[in-house]
DNA sequence: ATTTTTTCTTTACGCGCGTAAAAAATATAT
DNA sequence: ATATATTTTTTACGCGCGTAAAGAAAAAAT
């Protein structure tokens, strides 16, 4: 197919092809700008010479280079894995291309990833800050400069709008469910959590075991960092030794730590589940890819990962089409589905 | 700190700090190129006016940019989404920026990933390849394209330079060590892996159990995809259910799919374990991220993550800057270390 | 066939930086 | 202090493309 003169440029190529490069440059910009018999020929001479454009001249001269920024605090969290793959899916679907960025757990990165950012002339990111271990003034400032649409963990007043989950409802609606069921809920979470999603679960938490006239009880474990399903397993050997726990229910702030719940229970030779022989039952939130699989499968509440997606990257977009339009910033909060499998 | 006058670019920014633009380009290239009192002006000019050379401006003139590219087949599987994480880290330590890519599965977007990295000019790529599903004849032109140092998952004669693990050696071990604590395992793979490495554990397997003088008994489970734990959890349940299984020890050949298939056994109520009243061992291969957190913990062969990046890494660097130098093409293959849990 | 509209070509400039060469300034060695 | 080596400045060109303006050509409408 490919000939054997290269194409160096834009230029040789309009030539190869018989046109003019400014014909050529608005066809690369909108195929559909030019006449149908124009695009065929550029099209079939793109076939023998297979030239493509130098994105870094092409991004130079633009104001906005179509491009989004996605930055994801963990990616090795299978969360944030899936969810980054499905927005950079969409993000190709509506004609832009991705970039993937991974604050790993520390704010120097995340600042840096802004820089890069910055630098980078995306038409909009899509940032899931750190939360609580975020430079807040790194953050608020990047966002004052890139259209940014934050999701997952919120920031007051930070950003074009945000996209996340209605924390409150998630956990009301595992406590109904686990009182319904049975018994009313222990609370287990980190005492410093990252995300500041676990503070509104655990103010869920508490409003709604007061609604059903009841009184909280909540369990706070040690840890630092992202290593939650270990943070969850150590916490968990300390609570279920030390008889901190007075219920045999247990709804953890997310499914990370109950999985790491659910491994402690099993050394210390609990059997989980709802069963009338189980010694105690193991809720979770989040749905998380892996929680289909523990043993036993864990009750959560799910999050509608593509929904989610969408939303964030719709609302990124019409943001960014309608120039500096409406100063409000629209929070959306999407509603979590109870997910019950044989763990609670 | 930012003082009112903007800087638009380079000359501006050299004007400013009372320095001419090719002198300041050459400090940006590399901060010890210039006298140390000259790069301390510099360094307190860019407090005040924080100024940052436009990323597209510069890397349109250099025919090398500083990027590394890494290409995974799926992000959100936790090992991929680990080896990325640790492999950007490195890179940036080595100066270099890092653009991650997921497959996603689907060797079009492969395709176009490779069109991408293309036309970024990157130093370098490390590339985790489909597998099976690769268009081979895309990832061969790519890489004759771009340096590229293959890790994972294995192509004949394609790229610089290949780093894996040593397949035949992790499903030795396992074998030997099944073997050994009880019963020779049968070895349960997909019909159709989506990756190179099952095969050759397949053959490592036949090898090691005739070793032993035993006769290998495989069984090979249906699907298609990256679904993997789903895949074993059918598969599994298909299995035990129509008595194809004629041991009491299971070797999967990853980690993935023995959780998956954990999930078949629990379903089916056998206890898995060591113990003597259980019914059946189970292993995988890779020390997942999540296998210690399954019930029982699984019984694996763990890969050295970091040992493997750094060294795919390194590679591409030392292969970079020797030019085209040796016409060799270095594997190497990493030694998998048996994590013993309770699963087997 | 003529006019109007759309599309294309030509010409020209700018984007922000790399980089080469030669001259000037500065630092180091003798 | 002078010679030598190093660093910086000046000057100048190029990278590959966006884009604006004006005229030419082609298509569509009358």
């Amino acid at each position: 197919m490919a000939e054997t003169i290269k194409i160096r440029n834009m230029e040789e190529f309009a030539e190869a092809s018989g046109l003019s490069r400014p014909t050529v440059s608005k066809f690369f910009n909108d195929p559909d700008s030019v006449r149908p018999a124009t695009r065929k020929r550029i099209e079939e001479a793109l076939k023998r010479y297979d030239y493509r454009p130098n994105i870094y001249a092409i991004n130079q001269n633009r104001r906005l280079t179509k491009t989004i920024g996605i930055v994801v605090p963990y990616l090795s969290d299978p969360f944030f894995g899936e969810i980054t793959r499905v927005l950079e899916a969409k993000c190709i679907e509506a004609g832009y291309s991705a970039s993937l960025f991974s604050s790993n757990g520390s704010h120097e990165r995340e600042s840096k990833v802004f820089d890069t950012l910055r630098s980078m002339k995306p038409t909009g990111v899509l940032l899931a800050p750190l939360g609580r271990l975020s430079d807040q003034d790194a953050v608020a400032s990047f966002c004052q400069d890139v259209p940014t649409v934050l999701f997952d963990s919120n920031i007051n007043d930070v950003g074009r709008a945000f996209i996340g989950s209605d924390n409150a409802q998630f956990t009301a609606l595992m406590v109904e469910y686990l009182y319904r069921s049975g018994e009313p809920p222990t609370f287990l979470e980190m005492k410093t959590p990252p995300n500041p999603n676990a503070r509104k679960r655990r103010q869920g938490y508490i409003m709604a075991m007061e609604n059903h006239g009841l009184e909280p009880f909540i369990i706070q474990i040690e840890g630092e960092g992202w290593a939650l399903e270990d943070i969850g397993l150590q916490g968990g050997l300390h609570t279920l030794r030390s008889g901190a726990l007075k219920t045999k229910t247990v709804l953890c702030s997310n499914d990370r730590l109950a999985i790491g719940f659910l491994a402690a229970c099993h050394q210390e030779g609990l059997k989980v589940g709802l069963e009338d022989d189980a010694d105690i039952r193991v809720a979770g939130q989040d749905d998380h890819p892996f929680s289909r699989y523990t043993y036993p499968p864990l009750t959560t509440i799910a999050q509608d990962y593509d929904a989610i997606s969408r939303w964030a990257l719709d609302t990124l977009l019409a943001l960014v089409d309608d120039e500096k339009a409406s100063g409000s910033r629209p929070d959306t909060l999407f509603q979590g589905r109870l997910v019950m499998r044989k763990s609670a």
